[in-house]
DNA sequence: TGGGTTATTATGGGATTACATGGTATATAA
DNA sequence: TTATATACCATGTAATCCCATAATAACCCA
Protein backbone atom coordinates (compact mmCIF):
# COMPACT_ATOMS: atom_id res chain seq x y z
CA UNK A 1 0.00 0.00 0.00
CA UNK A 2 1.22 3.52 -0.70
CA UNK A 3 0.09 5.48 2.35
CA UNK A 4 1.48 9.27 4.21
CA UNK A 5 2.88 12.02 2.18
CA UNK A 6 6.42 12.55 1.82
CA UNK A 7 8.30 15.69 0.66
CA UNK A 8 11.96 15.30 -1.60
CA UNK A 9 13.66 17.48 -3.28
CA UNK A 10 14.29 17.73 -6.98
CA UNK A 11 17.99 17.96 -7.91
CA UNK A 12 19.22 20.00 -11.13
CA UNK A 13 19.39 16.73 -12.93
CA UNK A 14 15.62 16.40 -12.42
CA UNK A 15 15.99 13.43 -10.31
CA UNK A 16 14.05 12.50 -7.09
CA UNK A 17 13.93 10.19 -4.59
CA UNK A 18 10.92 8.05 -4.58
CA UNK A 19 10.40 7.34 -0.48
CA UNK A 20 11.75 4.27 0.35
CA UNK A 21 8.21 2.80 1.32
CA UNK A 22 7.07 3.28 -1.97
CA UNK A 23 9.66 1.45 -3.59
CA UNK A 24 9.74 -0.92 -1.35
CA UNK A 25 5.73 -1.92 -1.89
CA UNK A 26 6.52 -1.71 -5.62
CA UNK A 27 9.15 -4.38 -5.62
CA UNK A 28 7.28 -6.34 -3.49
CA UNK A 29 4.80 -6.03 -6.95
CA UNK A 30 7.61 -7.68 -8.45
CA UNK A 31 8.52 -4.02 -10.22
CA UNK A 32 11.78 -2.19 -10.41
CA UNK A 33 9.54 0.54 -12.45
CA UNK A 34 6.27 2.61 -12.21
CA UNK A 35 3.54 3.77 -14.46
CA UNK A 36 2.89 7.22 -14.46
CA UNK A 37 0.75 10.10 -16.12
CA UNK A 38 -0.66 13.92 -15.61
CA UNK A 39 -3.84 13.75 -13.69
CA UNK A 40 -6.87 14.46 -15.20
CA UNK A 41 -8.49 16.44 -12.40
CA UNK A 42 -5.90 18.52 -10.82
CA UNK A 43 -2.11 19.29 -11.30
CA UNK A 44 -0.64 16.16 -9.76
CA UNK A 45 1.55 13.53 -11.56
CA UNK A 46 -0.33 10.04 -10.99
CA UNK A 47 1.88 6.93 -10.33
CA UNK A 48 0.61 3.40 -10.46
CA UNK A 49 2.33 -0.65 -10.69
CA UNK A 50 2.60 -1.28 -14.53
CA UNK A 51 -0.62 -3.93 -13.39
CA UNK A 52 -2.62 -1.38 -12.85
CA UNK A 53 -2.31 0.42 -16.17
CA UNK A 54 -2.84 -3.17 -17.97
CA UNK A 55 -6.18 -3.95 -16.29
CA UNK A 56 -7.24 0.07 -16.99
CA UNK A 57 -6.13 -0.84 -20.46
CA UNK A 58 -7.90 -4.17 -21.01
CA UNK A 59 -11.38 -2.02 -19.55
CA UNK A 60 -10.56 0.31 -22.57
CA UNK A 61 -9.97 -2.19 -25.13
CA UNK A 62 -13.35 -4.13 -23.89
CA UNK A 63 -15.37 -0.84 -25.11
CA UNK A 64 -16.81 -1.36 -27.95
CA UNK A 65 -14.82 -0.05 -31.38
CA UNK A 66 -16.95 2.96 -31.89
CA UNK A 67 -17.50 3.54 -28.36
CA UNK A 68 -17.08 7.16 -28.03
CA UNK A 69 -15.17 7.41 -25.42
CA UNK A 70 -12.85 4.56 -26.46
CA UNK A 71 -10.32 7.00 -28.23
CA UNK A 72 -10.56 9.50 -25.24
CA UNK A 73 -9.55 7.64 -22.58
CA UNK A 74 -6.86 5.62 -24.94
CA UNK A 75 -5.22 8.89 -25.80
CA UNK A 76 -5.65 11.00 -22.39
CA UNK A 77 -3.89 8.45 -20.53
CA UNK A 78 -2.32 5.17 -22.40
CA UNK A 79 -0.66 8.14 -24.96
CA UNK A 80 0.33 10.45 -22.35
CA UNK A 81 1.99 7.45 -19.58
CA UNK A 82 5.64 7.38 -19.21
CA UNK A 83 7.31 3.67 -17.55
CA UNK A 84 10.03 4.99 -15.42
CA UNK A 85 12.81 3.64 -14.34
CA UNK A 86 14.26 3.64 -10.84
CA UNK A 87 18.36 4.11 -10.88
CA UNK A 88 20.42 2.38 -7.98
CA UNK A 89 19.89 4.66 -5.60
CA UNK A 90 15.99 4.40 -6.28
CA UNK A 91 15.92 7.66 -8.02
CA UNK A 92 13.02 8.62 -11.08
CA UNK A 93 13.81 10.82 -13.92
CA UNK A 94 10.27 13.34 -14.47
CA UNK A 95 9.88 14.25 -18.34
CA UNK A 96 9.71 17.79 -19.05
CA UNK A 97 6.21 17.50 -20.44
CA UNK A 98 5.29 16.33 -16.56
CA UNK A 99 6.80 18.76 -15.08
CA UNK A 100 5.16 21.50 -17.07
CA UNK A 101 2.02 20.13 -16.01
CA UNK A 102 2.30 19.59 -12.57
CA UNK A 103 4.25 22.72 -12.22
CA UNK A 104 7.25 21.22 -9.81
CA UNK A 105 10.35 23.26 -9.49
CA UNK A 106 12.28 21.97 -6.46
CA UNK A 107 10.36 20.41 -3.45
CA UNK A 108 8.37 17.68 -4.65
CA UNK A 109 5.47 16.15 -2.27
CA UNK A 110 4.63 12.30 -2.69
CA UNK A 111 0.87 11.62 -1.56
CA UNK A 112 0.35 7.80 -0.60
CA UNK A 113 -3.27 6.73 -2.41
CA UNK A 114 -3.69 3.24 -1.20
CA UNK A 115 -3.15 1.50 -4.64
CA UNK A 116 -1.53 4.24 -6.08
CA UNK A 117 0.29 7.45 -5.50
CA UNK A 118 0.52 11.30 -6.40
CA UNK A 119 3.43 13.39 -6.99
CA UNK A 120 2.36 17.34 -6.31
CA UNK A 121 3.75 20.38 -6.22
CA UNK A 122 4.10 21.77 -2.49
CA UNK A 123 2.05 24.90 -2.96
CA UNK A 124 -0.89 23.34 -5.01
CA UNK A 125 -1.02 20.36 -2.76
CA UNK A 126 -1.85 22.29 0.52
CA UNK A 127 -4.58 23.84 -1.55
CA UNK A 128 -5.93 20.66 -2.60
CA UNK A 129 -5.92 19.07 0.83
CA UNK A 130 -7.72 21.89 2.40
CA UNK A 131 -10.72 21.21 -0.20
CA UNK A 132 -10.05 17.79 0.12
CA UNK A 133 -10.38 17.83 3.95
CA UNK A 134 -13.95 19.94 3.70
CA UNK A 135 -15.36 17.79 1.44
CA UNK A 136 -14.46 14.43 3.28
CA UNK A 137 -16.08 15.82 6.65
CA UNK A 138 -19.66 15.81 4.39
CA UNK A 139 -19.24 13.24 2.67
CA UNK A 140 -16.98 10.48 4.65
CA UNK A 141 -20.23 9.28 5.80
CA UNK A 142 -21.17 7.68 2.00
CA UNK A 143 -18.01 5.54 2.16
CA UNK A 144 -18.30 2.38 3.56
CA UNK A 145 -15.53 1.02 5.74
CA UNK A 146 -16.54 -1.54 8.87
CA UNK B 1 -7.92 -6.92 21.13
CA UNK B 2 -7.29 -3.70 22.59
CA UNK B 3 -8.66 -3.56 26.00
CA UNK B 4 -7.26 -1.27 28.94
CA UNK B 5 -5.09 1.73 29.39
CA UNK B 6 -1.07 1.88 30.01
CA UNK B 7 1.20 5.03 30.56
CA UNK B 8 4.31 4.92 28.92
CA UNK B 9 7.19 7.36 28.36
CA UNK B 10 8.63 8.89 25.20
CA UNK B 11 12.54 8.83 25.10
CA UNK B 12 14.99 11.92 23.84
CA UNK B 13 14.90 10.12 20.11
CA UNK B 14 10.91 10.05 19.98
CA UNK B 15 10.54 6.41 20.88
CA UNK B 16 7.56 4.66 22.92
CA UNK B 17 7.21 1.35 23.81
CA UNK B 18 3.39 -0.16 22.54
CA UNK B 19 2.31 -2.07 25.47
CA UNK B 20 2.91 -5.64 24.92
CA UNK B 21 -0.58 -6.88 25.22
CA UNK B 22 -1.39 -4.36 22.32
CA UNK B 23 1.95 -5.80 20.12
CA UNK B 24 0.62 -9.61 21.05
CA UNK B 25 -2.69 -8.71 19.55
CA UNK B 26 -1.23 -7.14 16.28
CA UNK B 27 1.16 -9.91 15.79
CA UNK B 28 -1.46 -12.61 15.90
CA UNK B 29 -2.77 -10.89 12.80
CA UNK B 30 0.40 -11.39 11.47
CA UNK B 31 1.72 -8.10 11.86
CA UNK B 32 4.99 -6.23 13.21
CA UNK B 33 3.38 -2.59 12.55
CA UNK B 34 0.53 -0.36 13.02
CA UNK B 35 -0.99 1.94 10.67
CA UNK B 36 -2.04 5.44 12.52
CA UNK B 37 -3.48 8.58 11.89
CA UNK B 38 -5.35 11.74 13.23
CA UNK B 39 -8.41 11.57 14.85
CA UNK B 40 -10.80 13.54 13.00
CA UNK B 41 -12.80 14.36 16.12
CA UNK B 42 -10.12 15.05 18.75
CA UNK B 43 -6.24 15.28 19.11
CA UNK B 44 -5.87 11.23 19.95
CA UNK B 45 -3.54 9.35 17.38
CA UNK B 46 -5.74 6.70 16.10
CA UNK B 47 -3.75 3.30 15.85
CA UNK B 48 -5.79 -0.17 13.90
CA UNK B 49 -3.96 -3.16 11.96
CA UNK B 50 -3.10 -2.42 8.24
CA UNK B 51 -6.04 -4.38 7.39
CA UNK B 52 -7.95 -1.93 8.48
CA UNK B 53 -6.55 0.61 6.48
CA UNK B 54 -6.14 -1.84 3.40
CA UNK B 55 -10.03 -2.33 3.85
CA UNK B 56 -10.28 1.31 3.65
CA UNK B 57 -8.39 1.60 0.44
CA UNK B 58 -10.16 -0.86 -1.21
CA UNK B 59 -13.25 0.49 -0.87
CA UNK B 60 -11.77 4.17 -2.14
CA UNK B 61 -10.48 1.63 -4.68
CA UNK B 62 -13.90 0.89 -5.83
CA UNK B 63 -14.62 3.77 -7.20
CA UNK B 64 -14.23 4.64 -10.80
CA UNK B 65 -10.70 5.97 -11.55
CA UNK B 66 -12.54 8.90 -12.76
CA UNK B 67 -15.10 9.41 -9.89
CA UNK B 68 -14.11 13.14 -8.13
CA UNK B 69 -14.46 12.36 -4.45
CA UNK B 70 -11.86 9.29 -4.93
CA UNK B 71 -8.99 11.68 -4.29
CA UNK B 72 -11.17 13.58 -1.85
CA UNK B 73 -11.00 10.33 0.13
CA UNK B 74 -7.87 9.15 -0.55
CA UNK B 75 -5.96 12.62 0.15
CA UNK B 76 -7.97 13.23 3.59
CA UNK B 77 -7.09 10.13 5.02
CA UNK B 78 -4.38 7.89 3.57
CA UNK B 79 -1.85 10.92 3.14
CA UNK B 80 -1.89 11.42 6.35
CA UNK B 81 -2.08 7.94 7.68
CA UNK B 82 1.63 6.37 8.71
CA UNK B 83 2.80 3.13 8.84
CA UNK B 84 5.22 2.50 11.79
CA UNK B 85 7.29 -0.80 12.47
CA UNK B 86 8.29 -1.80 15.68
CA UNK B 87 11.96 -1.92 16.41
CA UNK B 88 13.51 -5.32 18.14
CA UNK B 89 11.94 -4.21 21.57
CA UNK B 90 8.46 -3.46 20.30
CA UNK B 91 8.59 0.52 20.11
CA UNK B 92 7.85 3.09 17.52
CA UNK B 93 8.87 6.45 16.69
CA UNK B 94 6.03 8.77 16.51
CA UNK B 95 6.12 11.78 13.76
CA UNK B 96 6.01 15.26 14.47
CA UNK B 97 2.96 16.05 12.79
CA UNK B 98 1.46 13.45 15.03
CA UNK B 99 3.20 14.79 18.16
CA UNK B 100 1.98 18.01 17.63
CA UNK B 101 -1.53 17.03 16.50
CA UNK B 102 -1.81 15.25 19.42
CA UNK B 103 0.40 17.97 22.45
CA UNK B 104 2.31 14.41 23.45
CA UNK B 105 5.43 15.37 24.91
CA UNK B 106 7.03 12.77 27.41
CA UNK B 107 4.17 10.73 28.82
CA UNK B 108 1.36 9.17 26.42
CA UNK B 109 -1.68 7.24 27.48
CA UNK B 110 -2.66 4.14 25.34
CA UNK B 111 -6.41 3.41 25.11
CA UNK B 112 -7.95 0.28 24.04
CA UNK B 113 -11.02 0.22 21.77
CA UNK B 114 -11.06 -3.18 20.83
CA UNK B 115 -9.95 -3.17 17.13
CA UNK B 116 -8.40 0.03 18.05
CA UNK B 117 -6.54 1.98 20.30
CA UNK B 118 -5.78 5.46 20.83
CA UNK B 119 -3.02 7.34 21.99
CA UNK B 120 -3.32 10.61 24.10
CA UNK B 121 -1.37 13.20 26.29
CA UNK B 122 -2.63 12.37 29.29
CA UNK B 123 -4.21 15.64 30.40
CA UNK B 124 -6.47 16.17 27.19
CA UNK B 125 -7.58 12.49 27.84
CA UNK B 126 -9.11 13.14 31.54
CA UNK B 127 -10.50 15.95 29.76
CA UNK B 128 -12.07 14.25 27.14
CA UNK B 129 -12.86 11.69 29.90
CA UNK B 130 -14.94 13.83 31.68
CA UNK B 131 -17.02 14.73 28.60
CA UNK B 132 -17.87 11.51 27.58
CA UNK B 133 -18.43 10.72 31.25
CA UNK B 134 -21.20 13.75 31.06
CA UNK B 135 -22.74 12.76 27.75
CA UNK B 136 -23.06 8.89 28.48
CA UNK B 137 -25.30 9.68 31.62
CA UNK B 138 -27.65 11.31 29.60
CA UNK B 139 -27.23 8.99 26.70
CA UNK B 140 -27.25 6.03 28.83
CA UNK B 141 -30.87 5.61 28.53
CA UNK B 142 -30.99 5.38 24.77
CA UNK B 143 -28.99 2.24 24.59
CA UNK B 144 -30.71 -0.57 24.29
CA UNK B 145 -29.76 -3.92 26.14
CA UNK B 146 -31.82 -7.06 25.73
C1' DT C 1 1.07 -16.51 53.22
C1' DG C 2 5.35 -14.88 52.53
C1' DG C 3 9.91 -14.86 50.35
C1' DG C 4 12.65 -15.49 46.94
C1' DT C 5 13.36 -16.56 42.04
C1' DT C 6 12.49 -16.15 37.29
C1' DA C 7 10.20 -13.95 33.16
C1' DT C 8 8.57 -10.29 30.99
C1' DT C 9 8.39 -5.64 29.97
C1' DA C 10 9.86 -0.79 29.76
C1' DT C 11 13.62 2.35 28.98
C1' DG C 12 18.23 4.17 28.09
C1' DG C 13 22.44 4.50 25.16
C1' DG C 14 26.08 3.25 21.73
C1' DA C 15 26.88 1.19 17.33
C1' DT C 16 25.28 0.24 12.83
C1' DT C 17 22.58 0.70 8.79
C1' DA C 18 19.43 2.84 5.53
C1' DC C 19 18.07 6.75 3.11
C1' DA C 20 18.02 11.13 0.66
C1' DT C 21 20.92 13.89 -1.85
C1' DG C 22 24.91 15.65 -3.97
C1' DG C 23 28.61 14.76 -7.11
C1' DT C 24 31.73 12.46 -10.82
C1' DA C 25 32.41 9.57 -14.65
C1' DT C 26 30.85 7.05 -18.67
C1' DA C 27 27.71 6.04 -22.24
C1' DT C 28 23.74 7.41 -25.95
C1' DA C 29 21.38 10.13 -28.99
C1' DA C 30 20.26 14.27 -31.57
C1' DT D 1 29.26 19.49 -29.49
C1' DT D 2 25.04 19.70 -26.43
C1' DA D 3 21.89 17.50 -24.09
C1' DT D 4 20.09 13.21 -21.91
C1' DA D 5 20.50 8.97 -19.57
C1' DT D 6 22.90 5.48 -16.59
C1' DA D 7 26.17 3.71 -13.34
C1' DC D 8 28.96 4.47 -9.44
C1' DC D 9 30.72 6.82 -5.27
C1' DA D 10 30.56 10.14 -1.05
C1' DT D 11 28.31 12.14 2.94
C1' DG D 12 25.22 13.83 6.75
C1' DT D 13 21.17 12.71 8.97
C1' DA D 14 17.81 9.93 10.75
C1' DA D 15 16.02 5.51 11.63
C1' DT D 16 17.00 0.89 13.43
C1' DC D 17 19.54 -2.78 15.78
C1' DC D 18 21.59 -4.60 19.73
C1' DC D 19 22.79 -4.79 24.37
C1' DA D 20 22.49 -3.22 29.38
C1' DT D 21 19.77 -2.04 33.12
C1' DA D 22 15.54 -0.99 35.74
C1' DA D 23 10.95 -1.88 36.86
C1' DT D 24 7.12 -4.87 37.04
C1' DA D 25 4.58 -8.90 37.08
C1' DA D 26 4.25 -14.03 37.44
C1' DC D 27 5.75 -18.11 39.55
C1' DC D 28 7.19 -21.63 42.69
C1' DC D 29 8.10 -23.65 46.91
C1' DA D 30 8.67 -23.83 51.76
Amino acid sequence: MFISTYENKLDKKGRVSVPASFRSYLSSLGYNSVVCYPSFTNSSIEFCPQSRIEKLSDSIDSLSPFEENRDTFATSILADSFQLNFDSDGRVVLPKKLLDHSGIKETVFFVGQGKTFQMWEPQKFSKFREEARKKAKTLRSNLKWS
